[in-house]
DNA sequence: GACTCGTATAACCTATCGGTTATATAATTT
DNA sequence: AAATTATATAACCGATAGGTTATACGAGTC
């Protein structure tokens, strides 16, 4: 699986879109966050490890808590990726309405 | 499952982001685009119908073939979706750089 | 040193995914 | 109308995802 299926498929889960989002208020130790959701907190540390693999999240260990927040390097990935996509996408969009407008 | 979920989980699957690749150079049958993977008819034809029901794609029913093309709607939803999230992680940056900043 | 706290991992279960082959269906061609 | 072509669907299978409960483990606390 590259990086980017792994990315998307990270971001294909809401539990982990929103942990981002929480994420994105501030830093916060695991179990603040996993307190948040209606599931076990084994499920949102299973959760946390996918961010963490795909670069998504950062753990800072302070004592025996464990501090989340969002990765730059991962952001910056799909920031990249999104940017290529959307240019590609630009160019498809052109010669849609290019076609569209030659068969009105 | 929300229409970002599947969308997300559509863009996960790299034989689905190379379809799309390809239909940003022009719409094409589903057979030509299937004759281009080393998989099944069927396997290509079930991404095609993941496309479709995402809206990621259209289709033309042309006799008996069905020409694929992106589908604008589709595009603009993850076009928004990425600037929205954009901005956020852009705020989130901004306040991760000033929590490093005060500390040296 | 025993206890508790915060978190991760293990073992397990069910549902879904992505592939296969076989088959159906609708449009053409012969 | 029979055969062929383009494509989709069905039935099946092994792997993976995401949840659960039970358990391990390292760091503070008594």
């Amino acid at each position: 699986m590259s990086r980017l299926d792994s990315a998307f498929a990270a971001l294909a889960d809401p539990t982990r879109r929103e942990i981002l989002h929480r994420l994105s208020g501030q830093p916060q130790p695991a179990g603040a966050l996993s307190r948040g959701f209606r599931m076990s907190q084994p499920a949102v540390s299973r959760h946390l490890r996918v961010l963490r693999e795909v670069s998504l999240v950062e753990v800072e260990e302070k004592g025996r808590q464990r501090i989340y927040r969002l990765s730059k390097r991962g952001i910056d990935d799909v920031a990249d990726y999104v940017e290529e996509v959307s240019k590609t996408w630009q160019t498809a969009l052109t010669a849609f309405k290019r076609y569209a407008e030659t068969r009105p």
